[in-house]
DNA sequence: CCTTGAACCTAAAACGATTTAGCAATTACG
DNA sequence: CGTAATTGCTAAATCGTTTTAGGTTCAAGG
């Protein structure tokens, strides 16, 4: 304890932290040295030695973790916190106790999280929303405790992601069987890798099927305004759309602005496909359509198989593939 | 630990656990019978006693929460999260780090939120979209570490909030304003202190400038859907509306789809104005008018005072009154 | 002067995991 | 056969806090 540096007490001080002063008889003047202490050196408690004291041995406490990065929406995160807690809350007895919570990192500096490495803070994790450098860190580094991946494929965890190519391919047919023939897919800049699967499956198959090169309409990010910024762009310009795919919700949204800013109907003279990861998709307007991952099978899958993992009942690594869930509202 | 009981070891559970059998040399037969009996005992390793033996005692590690319903949207706290962390960025340097986490309780149950009470989870918290029940525990019991509520007011905390009566007032005076005589407020059938406070200050002034009273159009909850069923009910059975304010943005959202299936038009046939605590409030179809907290602002607010009470530079609770932002788009 | 009680404070144990140093038994080597 | 190396494991210290039991000093009462 570092106040003890300072004033002469030992155990006084965590007296004087608890507001306990009275009942325990301290000094007046005691308590207002140690106080100063306190404020002087910056004292901040040890919360893992706090909670180690302050424990019933007769419960076990679970510690969950949802893991995403700071630039993410929380949409599918919020969902699969929710279901983590139901599943949490029907495991939870006498001597069981569960806490879920959300942390964050900045993307690309997963590594950088205190205590992912020792094991010291989570009991099993989501992990999800990682750039390249995080999941090279993954795959170089083994965690030892439970660990589900969610859209990205890791050899050495459990990985949870919607089929691959699935999603982009389902969004061309809809576009093209809606008679589209100037087909756009709207993408951020920063690709991660389930935006670029679906940005690329999509252009392969409107390429197989007619021969014509999809436009790729590149966005400086993930939000409204930058979707809504380069499809006016490309618009202005002149360059033709009467399909377009959004890889994200978000995107989408701004497509929607510059669409009708462009006095274009949709889906008369565009239609719009986007992926459903937004929680009002179905409240744009026009409804949109979404092909995207299945959210419900996917936060099921991941919460069974974290679940699983720390009964130990699965040990492998593996591989699912949730196929995506087609919702075919006005938007095309 | 657990695992001695049934096989022969001690510390041999902490290397096969850690996955170091093999740089320890332990036998592969004894590596086996622990696994066995880590498996049939299920048991789950302690993670504040792995945390407390595992830190560097050179640095302290600072825990921060933010703590908000399951029920509630994470538009506001994502915001406080980022800016919470942006600071706790700031001031991270060797001996000192910041872990910043979202954890949720059920709406009305935060008393049963471990490690509250006896301050072994967080150095400092935000506490925010509490319902009565939770309020009332925490003006019951003073927890000893910085706390900071956003948008209530409790005499023993720091307390955060808009300026209680301007959020209904201004939305009432732009409506009246655009020559409304058939006001509505939508609101949830579960009020928050909040949304109670705008649907009153609303109504309130509303009768004192024109002396009707407006129409109170309840929703089930606060999801879109919500909004609209309570809506096109309303509007269906031939009552009024030429102006509505809805208390919360996921209702407008819902109001919206209502009031276009009707075949009225925004803001010609009924003027809307929302809330803002939507992330894409600027993105609706029409954009969405907002009066309501200014989260720059009150964000703002929160993590300075949070900091503060973290060094004693601020000790006594106080109210801190945020007034509203107002920001005029298309929708009224 | 001795006893008692109050006031004020401290020593030490405990929480559960990890790790270091080291012990005991066996095998290898000269 | 004696010594060294290897294998396979354990005892004990450690992390920082809280709490229990108890110690010391001083004043009051007899």
């Amino acid at each position: 304890m570092i106040a003890q540096h300072v004033g002469v007490s030992a155990s006084a001080v965590s007296t004087v932290l608890a507001g306990r002063h009275h009942e325990r008889r301290l000094a007046p003047a005691t308590v207002e040295k140690i106080r100063k202490a306190v404020r002087d050196l910056g004292y901040v408690p040890n919360i893992a030695a706090r909670r180690l004291r302050a424990h019933d041995p007769e419960v076990h406490h679970i510690e969950l973790g949802i893991l995403t990065s700071f630039e993410a929406p929380l949409f599918v995160v919020s969902r699969v916190l929710r279901q983590v807690k139901r599943m949490a809350d029907a495991r939870t007895g006498p001597g069981r106790k569960f806490s879920v919570s959300i942390a964050m990192f900045h993307a690309g500096r997963l590594r950088e999280m205190a205590g992912l490495l020792n094991a010291s803070r989570f009991n099993g994790v989501v992990i999800t929303n990682t750039l390249p450098d995080d999941d090279a860190f993954l795959a170089a580094t083994t965690l030892p405790y439970a660990v589900v991946v969610l859209g990205r494929r890791l050899p050495n965890y459990c990985c949870v992601l919607d089929t691959p190519g699935e999603c982009g391919r389902h969004a061309a047919e809809i576009l093209l069987g809606r008679g589209c023939r100037l087909p756009v897919v709207l993408l951020p800049a920063l690709l991660t890798e389930s935006t670029a699967d679906r940005a690329d499956a999509f252009c392969t198959t409107v390429r197989i099927r007619t021969g014509i090169e999809p436009a790729r309409v590149v966005a400086a990010g993930f939000a409204p305004t930058n979707g809504a910024e380069a499809l006016r762009a490309h618009l202005g310009a002149g360059r033709g759309c009467d399909g377009l795919y959004a890889v994200t919700d978000g995107l989408a949204i701004g497509a929607y602005q510059a669409i009708k800013d462009a006095g274009r109907k949709i889906p008369k003279d565009i239609s719009v496909v986007g992926v459903g990861d937004h929680e009002h998709a179905e409240f744009f307007d026009p409804p949109l359509t979404c092909v995207g991952p299945s959210n419900e099978a996917i936060v099921e899958q991941i919460v069974t198989q974290l679940f699983d993992l720390m009964n130990r009942r699965r040990v492998k690594p593996m591989e699912t593939f949730v196929p995506p869930s087609v919702v075919m509202r006005s938007s095309a």
